[in-house]
DNA sequence: TATAAATTATAGTCTAGCCTAACTTTCATT
DNA sequence: AATGAAAGTTAGGCTAGACTATAATTTATA
């Protein structure tokens, strides 16, 4: 059963920042049931005040939906580009996983590349990372190439 | 002979767009002799009175050497980003060429990439290369897998 | 060689996205 | 219910990197 890729519709998109705000978002929603401003600014790195301004700016886009004091949710809009990013996210991980590559180097990588990555590229990495689960021998000897000196 | 890869030294890197520019400069040098303003600009889709406060800001932090009106060459220092650069754009290239993706969303997609992917992480992909070069029927499987509909 | 065309530079402006400092609101604890 | 701590907001400022319009310089050609 193949996959079909479309490089028709573009995947709606906010700018890179942004994509890292619902990333975050939404995943502190998933696992702790709301996302508080303290809580992104703390995961992104980012001061609160930059947060609250980066949330507003968001809500006149349409990308979260927000009240004074009161948290955030996404809008669909949102939640759609936040599921796709960590869509990518986990997809990369999953890959870069294979062949043994430093947790914190897959991070920085991924933390960076996956705001760049359109859907048919991804798609074939997918298909390459099954391939490869299916062939321990091959990985094994791609991996055999490269050492990490620590 | 295996890829030795160090997580230690740190490459040295300009931002995002300044590396941008040292590709394009690199690239322009070695193919037409020298780097005009005009040229550059036009190759990244920029004004050319952006490119000229883009190459000041690099001459003062010697990336590149300018006098005005005379052109910009390289500093040692901004050469060895831009090969880094061109490296992992090349390598890249011919990993996604193996799988058929349109020219089109290649080059795109390398566009935002390379500007984030560790050596370690490239070493890797450049590994996976070759061994997908010497296995076609492994990789005819997963090609067959993704489709792209135009 | 004079002058028009092309190229490059300067000046001034704008937006994204970050910061710190100070203020306001909410929450938790007594 | 009062109050101090935690969280959130506002105000003001900064830099990177882009833009347009205009000026200066170089190059090409009549």
């Amino acid at each position: 059963m193949a996959v079909i890729v479309s490089t028709k519709a573009d995947a709606p998109r906010g700018t890179r920042a942004q994509e890292d705000y619902l990333e975050q978002i939404l995943s502190l929603i998933e696992q702790k049931g709301y996302a508080r401003v303290v809580d992104i600014a703390q995961n992104l790195n980012i001061a609160q005040a930059s947060v609250t301004g980066m949330i507003q700016r968001m809500d006149t886009e349409g990308l979260v939906s927000y009240e004074k004091y009161r948290g955030v949710i996404l809008t669909s809009e949102g939640e759609k580009i936040a599921r796709a990013i960590i869509n990518r996210h986990e997809s990369l991980t999953k890959f870069f996983k294979l062949f043994g590559l430093y947790d914190d180097t897959i991070y920085e990588d991924i933390e960076g590349i996956e705001h760049h990555m359109s859907p048919p590229t991804l798609a074939t990495i997918q298909a390459l990372t099954k391939e490869l689960e299916r062939q321990p021998a091959l990985l094994a000897r791609v991996k055999s190439k490269v050492f990490q000196a620590t």
